[in-house]
Order: C-alpha cells, then sequence, then structure tokens
DNA sequence: GTGGATTTGACGGAACGGGCAACAAATGAC
DNA sequence: GTCATTTGTTGCCCGTTCCGTCAAATCCAC
C-alpha cells in the first residue's frame, strides 16, 4: 500500500509540488502565458510569478514576448521550457539502435538511427556502439546546451528497482546491467532504462496520437509482441515491472509453435513471423522482407492481402481480451502493427467492434503517430520526468 | 491527461492533505500510537498532535491509552477511529441483497443479507425492498452512531460521472438511475455505486486476502464474471468506468454460444452455467445447484470432480492472459471461482505458472477471503473514501 | 487620437501551518 | 530511587501563499 507517502511537508514541499506542477505542464504542453498557468494550477498571479520567477533563475524556463489576441487587458507573457536543457534517448531495437536529443518540452533537438545486425551480440558491444552514437549526437549540440539525463528503451522485462534488463530475449541478453557503464562514461547523469513497449505508450500518450486521453492500451510488434497500459493518465508497470508482456499469452490452441515452446502464443500469429508465413515467405528476411511484403501489398498482390486479412483476424481477436479487461479510449498500434494499418484499419476497426460488449463499441484503433521514434521519444520522457523532479528539489 | 490537479495551495490545504494522510492511515490500520503516526507520515510531534487535535474535535477519532512494552520511555498514546461513525453499503447480487453498516476503520458493526427470486424485477422494486433493509439496519445502531453516506455495489456498468446504472444484464436493468431514490429517502448523504468488481478488488485489497498488495487482479464469476484491477495501489475503473468486463472475452472459438451472441466467452466457460453443464446438471438450480454440486464434489463424485478440473482448464487460460497484461503479485477469486479454490488450487497454480512467462511465475491464486461480503465491504470503502475527503475539508 | 474598461504583473502586508527547541511527563533499566 | 529514553506540549520562528492595491499594457468606443 503506498503509505509512506509523506504529505506536503508544508510550506517548503508544497513550493516544490508547486514548483513541480507549473514545470511539468510546460513540459507537456509548451509555451503557456502565464494567466493561463494562473487557471490551471489554481494558485493566484502572485504565485505563479514566484515560481515561474524561480524556474527562470534555474535557467529553465525563460518569458517571452506577449501572446494574447482575444478581448481587452494587458497580455500575458509567455512562460516557454529554454532550449538548452536536453536529456539523451537511446532505443535498442532488434534491428537498429536509435539516439535522440530531447529538450525539455519535447522538441527533439537531434535524431539518429542506424541499423544493427539481427543477431545476438554481447551487451558491451552495443553499449559501445551506442556510446559512439551518443558522441556523435553531443558533439553537434551548441555549447550553451546542457544535458541532464539519460533515457534507454529495451525491448526486454526490465527491473523496477535497479533498472537492470533482467530478460531480452530477442537481444539474447540475461540479467545485464545498462544503467553503470552508461553513466561511467557519461557523468553521474541519472539514467532510467524501460521497457520499449511501456516507453512507447508513454511517447503515444503525450507526443503522439493519444495525447490528451487517460486510458490507453499500446500494442507494437517486432519479432516480439509487447504493450504499454496507461491507466488512469499514469503508466501501468506491474509489480515487477513486466506488465504489458502479452506476446506469450495463449490464443490459438490450433497454433504454431512458439518459441517459448507453447503452442499458439499471440506472438506466434501476429508477430512479423506469423505475417511473412502466412504470406509464403521466410523469416529470414527481417524487416527488408516485411518492407517487401508491404510494398507488394500496396500492388495489390493478393496473397499478401490475404495474408493481412487473416493477420488482422488474429489480432482483433488478442485486442478484444485486453480492451475488455481495461477499457481504454483508444488502442494505439506501433511497429509492424502499426505498419500494416493503412491496408487493414477498417477491418480490424470492423472485427473488434463486433467482438466487443457494446458498451466499449466507441474505442479507437489508430496507428502509432511516432512510427518506430516511439521508444526513443518515450525513453526522453521517462527521464525527464526524473530530471524534472531532481531539478525542481534544487 | 489529469491536468487541472490543483496543486497544494499552500499553506491550507497542505493542512487538509495531512489531515487525510493520517484519517486515511487511520481507516486502513486501525488504532495507531502517535509515534507510529509521526514516522508513517513524516511530520513531527506537535503537527501531528495538531492534526489529530483537529480530527478528535471533529468527532471522528478519539486517543485511549497506552500502547508500547519494547524499551524504554514514556508509551505513545493510541489513536483510533470512533466506531460512532458509520457508512451504510449495499450489495444488489443477483441471488440476495446485502446491507452492512461499517465504520471507520472498517469494522462491520450490524450486517444482513436475504434472497432474492433470481427474476428480472423492476428497479424500484429492488429498490424498496433495499430500503427496508437499510431501515433494518439503521433502526439497531446506538443513538449516538452517525451515516454518513452509502454505497452501493450492482454487478453493471457504472457511469462513472453520474453513478448511473448504464446496463445490468444479470439484473435485467438498462439506465438505471439508484443515486436519486435512496439519496431521496436518506436526506442529503452522498451516495456512490460502484461495479461489483471493482468494489469486491478493493474490498479483497484493503480488508481480504491482498492486504498490502499494490498489483491485484479480483475475479468473480457468478452467472456473469467480472474483474477488478488494483494498479499501483489504485483502483483502475477504465476510461468509462466498465474496466474488468472479461466475460465476455473470446476464447474458445469451439465453445458454446454465450448470451452475448458471440461463440465461447469466458463466461460460458467458466461462469455457474458451464460448471454445472459440465457436470451434467441443469442450468436452473441456480445457486443451490452450486452448492449441491460442491459438497457432492466432497463426497467424491468422479463425475463432478472431472467437471471441476476442466473448469480450471479453463480458468487458468483465462486468467493467463490477464496476469501477462498487468503483471499483479496476486489474483484473488471470488464468487463461484473462490468457492471450487479448495478442490483445485493445486491444479490452477500448476495450470497457470505452465502457462506464463517465467518471470511471472511467482503469481499467487488465492480464495477470496470475504467470500459473498466482498462487494459489500468494498461498496463501504469507496463511500468510506468520498466521505473521509468531505470530512476533511468541513 | 483619446479616454475608459479590462486584464495582467508587481509589491507589501497578513494569515496560516509546519519545523524547531526546550521542557514536562511517563516509563524501563539498574 | 535515579538515570536514560521516549513522548506530548508549548512558544517562537520561518516560509509560502493569499489578498489588496497600484502600475502597465492592450482593446474598444467615440
Amino acid at each position: 500500500m503506498s503509505d509512506s507517502v509523506a504529505p506536503g511537508r508544508a510550506p517548503r514541499s508544497a513550493r516544490q509540488t508547486n514548483r513541480h506542477a507549473i514545470l511539468r505542464a510546460l513540459h507537456l504542453h509548451g509555451a503557456t502565458s502565464r494567466s493561463e498557468l494562473v487557471q490551471s494550477t489554481g494558485l493566484t498571479r502572485s504565485a505563479v510569478g514566484s515560481l515561474v520567477g524561480d524556474l527562470a533563475a534555474l535557467g529553465l524556463v525563460e518569458e517571452a514576448g506577449s501572446t494574447r489576441r482575444d478581448g481587452p487587458g494587458r497580455p500575458s507573457s509567455a512562460v516557454r521550457p529554454r532550449g538548452t536543457q536536453v536529456v539523451i534517448a537511446v532505443d535498442l531495437m532488434v534491428d537498429s539502435i536509435g539516439v535522440a536529443a530531447v529538450a525539455l518540452g519535447g522538441a527533439v533537438v537531434r535524431s539518429i538511427r542506424w541499423p544493427r545486425r539481427r543477431t545476438a551480440q554481447p551487451p558491451h558491444e552495443v553499449i559501445d556502439d551506442a556510446l559512439r552514437g551518443i558522441e556523435r549526437v553531443t558533439a553537434t549540440l551548441d555549447d550553451d546546451v546542457e544535458v541532464r539525463g539519460l533515457g534507454v528503451a529495451v525491448p526486454g522485462l526490465i527491473s523496477p528497482d535497479d533498472h537492470r534488463v533482467l530478460l531480452a530475449p530477442n537481444l539474447g541478453w540475461v540479467d545485464v546491467d545498462l544503467v553503470a557503464p552508461f553513466r561511467a562514461r557519461l557523468g553521474d547523469l541519472p539514467v532510467v532504462v524501460g521497457n520499449d513497449g511501456d516507453v512507447g505508450a508513454l511517447a503515444e500518450v503525450r507526443r503522439g496520437s493519444a495525447i490528451g486521453h487517460d486510458h490507453v492500451l499500446y500494442v507494437t510488434s517486432e519479432v516480439g509482441v509487447g504493450a504499454g497500459i496507461i491507466a488512469g493518465g499514469e503508466l501501468v508497470t506491474g509489480s515487477a515491472g513486466i506488465a504489458g508482456e502479452v506476446g506469450h499469452t495463449p490464443v490459438n490452441p490450433a497454433g504454431r509453435r512458439c518459441s517459448c515452446g507453447a503452442i499458439g502464443c499471440l506472438e506466434t500469429e501476429i508477430g512479423e513471423h506469423a505475417l511473412l508465413l502466412r504470406a509464403g515467405r521466410t523469416i529470414d528476411e527481417g524487416r527488408q522482407g516485411i518492407a517487401d511484403l508491404l510494398r507488394d501489398a500496396a500492388a495489390g498482390d493478393t496473397t499478401v492481402i490475404e495474408a493481412l486479412r487473416e493477420h488482422t483476424v488474429w489480432v482483433a481477436f488478442g485486442l478484444t481480451g485486453m480492451v475488455h479487461l481495461l477499457n481504454v479510449d483508444v488502442v494505439v498500434l506501433g511497429g509492424l502493427l502499426g505498419e500494416v494499418m493503412p491496408f487493414v484499419h477498417d477491418q480490424l476497426a470492423e472485427e473488434l467492434n463486433a467482438r466487443l460488449l457494446p458498451s466499449m463499441r466507441g474505442t479507437a484503433v489508430v496507428a502509432a503517430a511516432l512510427g518506430e521514434d516511439a521508444p526513443v521519444i518515450g525513453a526522453a520522457e521517462r527521464i525527464w520526468d526524473v530530471v524534472i523532479a531532481e531539478l525542481i528539489a534544487g
């Protein structure tokens, strides 16, 4: 039970809470007028003025120009996060590694991505590769830019306590510590490691196609299938931080054998391999095979279109249980599931709605807006949450 | 996005927050020494003393006697919720109606339950029936007892905004307002209506077999199957307040036709009717049929035992997806699923663990400790949360 | 253009609540 | 019985927000 949550040891911590509320609002919504801040926080003009002054003194925000054209009255000055504060985000995917510098407020300042061999590789090689990418990114940043933290997205199970990678089957990793090696090379910056499904959900709900929704299910598939859950506006990571591991849920007793040993897991029905096999192709083609397949679908290849149709039946089948359990506003599909959406959206919406209870038929299904960048952006959001809390305390 | 959450307009609202923290701790953990409150809240002795004084002046708590026998030092006085503050909780089940008076701190002061015909009945008849029960309960309360609110549990979909019963298939109700009629007869008390699965989960996590756990899945079945979710210590009710409606999730394409029109819903595999049919009995026997069946199982009836075995396979199958998605500490089974646990616990734990990912194999499965009282106790918890917030504000 | 209405920002005083330190009270250990 | 230890109480201090007032900046009507 969340019990020892110390209440606001007012007044000092009340000010922290209020500073946090303002900085968080600026991070999430971008430039905001001071009068809007007064309304959204419920604080008085004097309090907001004082708090914004604090944040400006810390170099986190700046006030610039007036903003308002509706009605009389003195225009309110705009407060916006300064672009000189960034975090670095790293996304270790199966096929590629992405690195980005993301400013307070969510702007992606720099972003690079390069391919990776889809084979098991020892962690230290991957870490070195990522560090070279980080250096390429930081080298191009302006001199006055400060790096405040590092966020990492990994397709695996992450310990919520010490952020070790407990298991990443698709990378071939078992119990890998990423925090120490990264921190050793980057100074004592705060480092956060998150599951790609979890941070992907966070990215889509803050910067992507589910903005403004409090109840969101994000499902993504490459080789594996993962999900991220937002309930009541908060990320649900589960008891051991491994919520959303839906890939090995049994769905088809008449299905193929899964890498986990069971028969007919969701992953064996809606993962990349499943789609390639349904279309009569081999699973060795990887991302390129999927790209080829989608090009053929666009060209009208009936075999591929039929494979997509079958695939979509199983996607709807798998989503039904999750939506019934969670009652979300919107289901966001990333990875392969997002890529095929242009071809299957109508069929998927129809099949899903047919299976859902009448009360849930309004549930929207959309493709991820951020595509393959979702995890890296989500990793940035995760670390920004931590950094904001730390900066405020100082 | 939960955005307009006004931060602590300190200092006044900080005091509310602190009062709330203390009263909530007393409600959840019962009598607590003042020094324990100092530790758990992080406040100073003076602040706790002042806050407890407030609560005592409001008639909500009392200080009585000393408590401490470990080591030297002045013993700390115990603070405990006063039993003169109660809420009324009502549970409208398919087979029965329960009414209880529950004190601050969770003690059940009075509790009655009487059977109901398992047929559709117009709402006003049920409400009148419940009101008579409420009067029977309140009539026996001491004169100095104050009733502060009413909580209702209903097996149906409840609007989170106005607490209307949008749909209760097993009661035969569509869009029923319970709040107005109850409030009309009980004065302007706060009234809260909740789904039986949701409040059942709350009851088990606060007063039952999942105390202390932050991530809990509660699954219950009578005729229908419902679930309640606790994630991060908070009840997850979903976008429209109808999370946990897992009964009509498709699980068995080769199954029977469900009342909802689909084939092989979870409800048609693990509901009461499913078990009765598997054992070769008719579905008209209702609760009595289940009681007979369990008696026969205890007596060693092999047909029934085989039916329970099959039933359990499907329970494990259904739970697998939910546990993979939510990664809970513990799964609590109520209703029929709890009643059969003595016969199937080992098989269920084994089958579930065999299907779960290795990282989740520690997930515990237990029978609900509160049995059929879970919804009524949970309804009391829901309304107490509201009442506590109101009392604190005053 | 000019003056009034309106909204916002800044400043000073007031109230409120928790932290802190000193002291009194209640117990166990010797 | 004395001392160490822990707890409750009291008075004072300090930080934070709130409130009222005034100046500044804009829109609008004339």
